[in-house]
DNA sequence: ATTTATTTTTAGATTCATCTAAAAATAATA
DNA sequence: TATTATTTTTAGATGAATCTAAAAATAAAT
């Protein structure tokens, strides 16, 4: 009974959610229209409409909040999204950082056969290339954890989401052992004198990371 | 300098290009009303905006043409709706007769690089699932030839485009033979005495056919 | 507790794609 | 050729999604 949706529509109703994401019980008009890209007034708009259709709670100046029918397609799209993000990756071979856009588009293709079929030809994965986990039919989702290299368990194995530091060299290091945001990264060792680790990158070859290094990145751990 | 159209802009280059394909030379309002399910008031509307942007020729009670950015565009839509469709058939084992709405909301996408991959993936193909020529990249494809099983040269091979006869007892024949409508068809040999064929389906086992069914089965030739 | 700043809402326009109803042009027929 | 039928176009409206500019409400600061 959720009608049929416009792209537009959906696309509030997955920013109320990212927005909301961090705990936030309640997201005012102003940084939705920031994450719109486009003004108050168009959002206050958009969300008395989304409001009558039952998809958000709303009252005047008091922010908004997904109600589950909304909070349900949210999921959805955010599924979508993050499958079509694994396809791209996986089978078409693009990098990590040119998926987003594309996968923006998917994501409001409707079948949900498409989705059943797609989930199922790229093995039902958990996570999408940036390691962030993807909600399955239900809108049920894995908690990620989140930590640096540093203070995860020998043997644990995940991928690289962010480099807690901008140093140039620092990133040309990382560039020259192979290691990119998305790379699938397994930690085999850790020598306690120094903290140092051995790694492997892509199920590539062994290879060594400084403990200042290992703490500077930060991986989401692979189920 | 194609600006970006809309979903609907495209749609309706699409329609003039399919309408024109049979050698008219001319499209007009009433025709483009019914392929777009929709009044000829509002095709006229769509019409001279699109006229405006020199997509297409248009001349008060004239009717439509394509113009040379028109047709570049229209191509480009076949291009994807019909490698979507391989995709889909190919690679998610939808059925022949499944495929087409979604292809028609996935040929909207945009993103050159995701359509230059995707052929890629799909081994550059030159047909759909329909037995229809994929336009490459320059908007050219290869002429289809169409012909029954009965005046095929043995050792062609085809796609199953038509059946020239609704008898029920002859569809369940086919059925079961497992030809259906897309199915990949070999010819093995010829019987001269009687104009039965051998066949094989989807590179399956020895199967033979009557003359009589054999007439009523139209394949597009695959190269 | 006023004043100032920020946030949110309203009012009124605009653009796109559509519609209905009626007028105009063209084509077909008697 | 006049009449009828068909096709096409115009005129005027509507509903989404947006906008700008201004008003109202709330929050922050003096």
């Amino acid at each position: 009974m959720v009608s049929e949706l416009s792209f537009t529509e959906e696309n509030y109703l997955k920013a109320i959610y990212h927005l909301s994401s961090d705990g936030t019980e309640s997201v005012n008009t102003n940084s939705l229209a920031e994450s719109m890209n486009t003004t108050p007034a168009s959002v206050n708009d958009m969300v008395k409409r989304l409001a009558q259709k039952n998809l958000i709670g709303y009252q005047k100046y008091k922010g908004t909040t997904l109600l589950a029918k909304g909070k349900k397609v949210a999921l959805t799209i955010v599924r979508k999204h993050r499958l079509w993000e694994v396809f791209l990756v996986d089978k078409l071979g693009f990098k990590w950082d040119e998926v987003h856009e594309i996968a923006e588009q998917l994501e409001h293709i409707k079948s949900p056969n498409l989705i059943k079929r797609l989930d199922a030809f790229l093995g039902h994965p958990t996570m999408d290339p940036h390691g962030d986990p993807i909600p399955n039919e239900e809108g049920i989702m894995k908690e990620t954890v989140r930590a640096s290299i540093a203070e995860v368990a020998v043997n644990a194995k995940g991928i690289i989401v962010a480099v807690n530091n901008d140093d140039t060299l620092l990133l040309q290091h990382l560039d020259s052992l192979g290691i990119q945001l998305g790379s699938k990264i397994a930690i085999l060792e850790r020598m306690d004198f120094d903290g140092s680790v051995s790694i492997s990158i892509d199920e590539g070859p062994k290879q060594f990371l400084s403990k200042s290094v290992a703490e500077n990145l930060m991986i989401t751990l692979t189920d």
